[in-house]
DNA sequence: TGAGACTATGTCAGAAGTGACATAGTTGCC
DNA sequence: GGCAACTATGTCACTTCTGACATAGTCTCA
C-alpha cells in the first residue's frame, strides 16, 4: 500500500524525470502546495517506491559523495497513479493553528491580537500577489488533458484560498477595532 | 514544551470542565474544526498536561471500569494558554489530497473525475448548509471578550472555506464539461 | 581568496498521530 | 427481552513526520 506521500512523489515524477532533490524543491513552494515533505522523508519514500517497482532511476556523477539519481515512473507507477487519481480522497482533518488561536481569542490582549491578524493578512496578501502574477503567465486554463491543467487548477484553488483567508483576517480586524 | 494538541485541549477546557471523552467529541465535529485528535491521543496528552500542572481533575463514578475524570484548567494552564494565543502560528503546510489528485487530473478518465468533483461539491454544500443554520442561531457576532466570540469567528472561517471550496469544485466541473 | 548559498545524497532519534483492542454500565428502540 | 448506540477510560504496535547531523563539490559575489 502506497501512502499519500508516495502518490505525491509519483505525481511530480509523472511530469518528467527528477532527482530526489528536485522533488523536494517542487513540494516546498506554494503553487500546488498540496502536499509537503522534507528531503529526508522523500529519500526514504523513494526507496519504498523503488522496492515496489513504481519508480526506477539512472545514476549520474553528482556533486556530493554519492552519485546523483535521476528517477522516473515505471509502467506500474503510472498505472498505480492513474488508478489513484479518481478514488475519493480521505477526509483530511484540518489542523489550523491560527483558527485554534481564534477560538481562544477572548483570552487575549486585544492589541496583541490585532498585530497577529495584521501580520497574517500581510502574508496572505503577499502570496495572493504572487499567485496572481503566476496566473497571468498562463493566460487562461490549459486543456484538461494537458499536465499544465493540473498546475493551473491547483493555482486556482490557491488563489481562492488566499482570498478567503485574507477576507477573514480583514473581518477579524474589523471586529477587533469595533470593540475598542 | 506543550504541543499544539496540548493547547487545543486547554482551549476547550477554558470554556469549562470536561471529561476526556467530551473533549474528543468537541474536536471531532466540523464547527471549530480547527484541530482534531482521537480519544487515544487526548488521554495521552491529558496525562502530559497533568504532569506539567496545566490541568487538574476530580473523579466521579463512571459507567466503565474506571472512574470518570472531570478535568479543569489550573492557574498555570490559563496563563500558558493566554500567552500562547497571540504568538504567531507555525506555518502549517497544507496537505490536501483532493488538490494533489487535481494536480494529476490530466491522467484521469474524465467521467470518473466528474463524479469525484460532483461528490466533493455535494459534501461542501451540505456542510455549508449546516454552518449557515448554525450562524443563524448566533444572530450576529458576540462581543470580542466573550468565549462565544471564538466559536462565532471560527464558524465564519469555516463558512468562507466551504464557499471557496464549493466554488472551486463548480469551476472544475465547468472545465470538465467544456472539454467533452 | 574566501564566505555563503546551492546542489545532492543519506541516516537516525524522537515526536506525533492512527487504528485496533479491551472493559463495562446506561439508554432508547423495536 | 435483546440489540445497538452512547458514555467513558485506557494501552499498544505501528506509521508518519520532523529536525539535526553528516558529507562534499560548484557557483556567485565581494
Amino acid at each position: 500500500m502506497t501512502s499519500t506521500l508516495g502518490f505525491a512523489i509519483l505525481a511530480v515524477l509523472a511530469r518528467g524525470e527528477r532527482t530526489g532533490y528536485d522533488i523536494a524543491q517542487a513540494m516546498r513552494r506554494p503553487v500546488a502546495y498540496f502536499w509537503t515533505a522534507r528531503h529526508s522523508q522523500i529519500h526514504t519514500e523513494l526507496q519504498k517506491l523503488l522496492a515496489e517497482g513504481l519508480v526506477a532511476y539512472e545514476t549520474q556523477a553528482g556533486p556530493g559523495p554519492q552519485d546523483k539519481k535521476i528517477y522516473r515512473l515505471t509502467g506500474a507507477g503510472t498505472a498505480a497513479l492513474r488508478e489513484w487519481v479518481t478514488e475519493p480522497p480521505r477526509e483530511r482533518p484540518e489542523r489550523d493553528e491560527l483558527v485554534l488561536k481564534t477560538y481562544t481569542a477572548w483570552l487575549a490582549e486585544p492589541e496583541a491580537l490585532r498585530r497577529l491578524f495584521a501580520d497574517q493578512l500581510a502574508r496572505h496578501e503577499a502570496r495572493l500577489a504572487d499567485y496572481e502574477r503566476e496566473e497571468e503567465l498562463f493566460g487562461g486554463p490549459p486543456p484538461v488533458g494537458d499536465p499544465r491543467f493540473g498546475n493551473y487548477a491547483t493555482l486556482r484553488c490557491g488563489l481562492g484560498y488566499e482570498r478567503h483567508r485574507a477576507d477573514w483576517c480583514r473581518w477579524m480586524l474589523a471586529q477587533l477595532s469595533a470593540s475598542l
